[in-house]
DNA sequence: TCAACTTGACATGATATGTATCAGACTTTA
DNA sequence: TAAAGTCTGATACATATCATGTCAAGTTGA
């Protein structure tokens, strides 16, 4: 139960990265809520880019599982960023079979495992190769657990 | 969502440690598997323990969840381990409210982020600076998972 | 010996989940 | 401005999950 490589959940599908810093239209510029109209859907088109329901996607932002922007009056706007963590979402909970306190539980891991590796790498700053046996071995971990390794 | 401290679950109630060496009733001797019976239980002295119907255990069983020893015969013997292992799916399930799929996947998230600590440590045997680090900031993360950190 | 255990199957009630609908108010856009 | 779409909040429903319970037929161990 201790050796990680027996108990690799199934291989992920494609196209579930949480993100990774900016999607493809954000070559440089910002880090900062700047401009950020790189592909903003209401609700609607979100539900049919994923084909799911509205009132699912409500639902979990209601439970914190998501958190779309919003225009000047209410309407959601999910970013490209909220459809892929709706689709890791479906993924945790459809393939893997996780309640939504699970996807919660496990959504909060990836969140602390990426900011814990993010603070080591920073204190190690001085040690290269430290760095590089913790990089590596995080990875590892991240694959172990099937899930995106970067933020 | 990427700070740690903003979302940590509950804390956790006494008693649900995955283990740590040895329980109670072992005052000094062994550490190794030597006669290791400082305390073995039918599944039914073990449930009435866990105020938990045998069914139930046996079904945690069939999902991979626990593995508790046998004798010549096929009778489960519940350990301290085992017994300590349940509570903590206990606090998983009743407290954090995952299903059996989610306790799955903390489980084996725990016993892969143990494993990688180790191996890290095991790694970065020469430079006790980063050991330092790591450690530290892998408690952390245990922490922040309000799981046992020690196995 | 015989109570307690084993496996496997099936049933139960409570709860969780995704989806659906309604009403009344507000926002966007043509 | 009018139509179409979204907002919140409530309610409802079919399905699935979970812990528990029961049964039968066989095995174990004090």
């Amino acid at each position: 139960m201790s050796d990680p490589s027996d108990q690799l959940p199934p291989s992920r599908p494609e196209n579930t990265e949480l993100s990774s810093t900016v999607p493809g239209v954000n070559p440089s510029a910002d880090d900062q809520a700047v401009i950020e109209v790189e592909g903003v859907y209401i609700i609607s088109v979100a539900a049919r880019i994923l084909d799911m329901h509205p009132q699912t996607l409500r639902k979990y932002e209601r439970l914190g599982l998501i958190n779309p922007g919003r225009t000047i009056g209410m309407l959601r706007l999910y970013s490209i960023q909220d459809i892929k963590k709706v689709r890791l979402i479906r993924y945790l909970s459809d393939e893997l079979g996780l309640n939504l306190s699970g996807v919660e539980f496990a959504l909060a891991a990836f969140d602390n495992m990426s900011a814990i590796k993010q603070r080591i790498n920073g204190r190690l700053e001085g040690i290269p190769a430290a760095q590089q046996v913790v990089q590596e071995e995080m990875d590892l971990l991240f694959e172990s657990l099937n899930l995106p390794n970067d933020r």
